[in-house]
DNA sequence: ACCTGAACACCGTTCAAGT
DNA sequence: ACCTGAACACCGTTCAAGT
């Protein structure tokens, strides 16, 4: 509530989070302990369990806060293609910086669940004319291709910085797998334009 | 070399494997460790290390014997699109019985660098009159979201079998995703066929 | 309510010692 | 060469105790 103060003195949850994402950022989430963040912290390993319940609740913590450092979804007038080659690239550029995030993310209970950007996705797809099936098959294939591509870029530059130029080989393969997959989308799905009712 | 005797008096790497395999397929790889390998051998934790020298070996082993119990890659008559579909489906249909090990997989260094099914892969595009550019892209798509897919199963039926009849639902989503990873490649690729030159 | 150190129940793996 | 128990350096987390 308090503006000023509080900051070297109380710890807080918000510091919590932000020195774990700065340690998987740096170091990647394999090496991410409790033992880290308290030390990165200068705080008693156990003094992080006040404000969290457990690790897995701090690394979710984590992915909710990356997942606000990528593009919005938006469905501007460049058409769903445009729209959703933009988002998945931005949220690859953001998840690529924290390694292993994206493939500890898709093994949660959680991932493809969330209320808020499921239903934000059906609803791009559904505008752009697609029916609930489609929308939902659109959704989780484009997502799951995704965070399998960004563990599988994990597996490499894990420790030190990637040898040759940081991910321009990754990035060509994104890109490059992103067009297969929404060209995939277009032609297996019924799609509502001002053209033909069916794709092709 | 010696045909009887040597079963249960000798350890043997392959009966390390065994018993690593079939507690993975039988508790997942989460709660997969070393001394629960020594424990079902009956033998001392550091026994296994005579004959493996790590964790991530022995479960490179077990994956190993893992990839021959799928369909190989077979380019029939009927095409590349159903050889393809046939691969992916038994593959997903093997890795769905030992879960966490396609997650693993897809994250270690060697994944996608076989030799050996790397040069068969690219055979089969090959032959199916892919040009290298498309047949590696290929190769790489659809495995990157098969392994994700398979991550992404796992979430769910870790520690106790799926509720409500096993991965019927999850069956569908492949299946859908695979058909959108087909149609992407088929559209996106320059295939040499009797008919056009260019696809579409 | 917030913070702490000791301790517990696990890991993978090293080491010195046995056969 | 094969097998072993003790020990080391880590984990996440529980607990009793402090402020």
């Amino acid at each position: 509530m308090n503006r000023a103060s509080a900051r070297r003195d109380t710890l807080t949850l918000e510091a919590i989070i932000e020195a774990a994402q700065r340690l998987i950022r740096r170091d990647g989430l394999a090496s991410f302990s409790m033992r880290a963040v308290a030390n990165e912290l200068g705080v008693a390993t156990m003094t992080t369990y006040t404000h969290v319940s457990s690790k897995d609740e701090l690394i979710g913590l984590v992915q909710e806060a990356v997942s606000q450092e990528w593009a919005p979804i938006d469905l501007s007038d460049d058409g769903w293609e445009a729209g959703l080659r933009r988002f998945l690239l931005s949220q690859w550029e953001t998840y690529q910086r924290y390694p292993g995030l994206a493939g500890w993310y898709m093994q949660q209970p959680e991932f493809g669940t969330k209320p808020e950007s499921y239903s934000a996705w059906i609803a791009f797809f559904t505008k752009a004319g697609f029916n609930a099936r489609d929308a939902e098959l659109a959704w989780s294939v484009s997502q799951t291709y995704l965070m399998g591509r960004l563990a599988v870029d994990a597996r490499l530059g894990r420790g030190r910085p990637t040898r040759s130029g940081p991910g321009l080989r990754a990035r060509e393969y994104v890109e490059r797998g992103v067009e297969v997959i929404i060209t995939g989308i277009r032609e297996t799905s019924a799609i509502a334009t001002e053209g033909s009712p069916k794709g092709r």
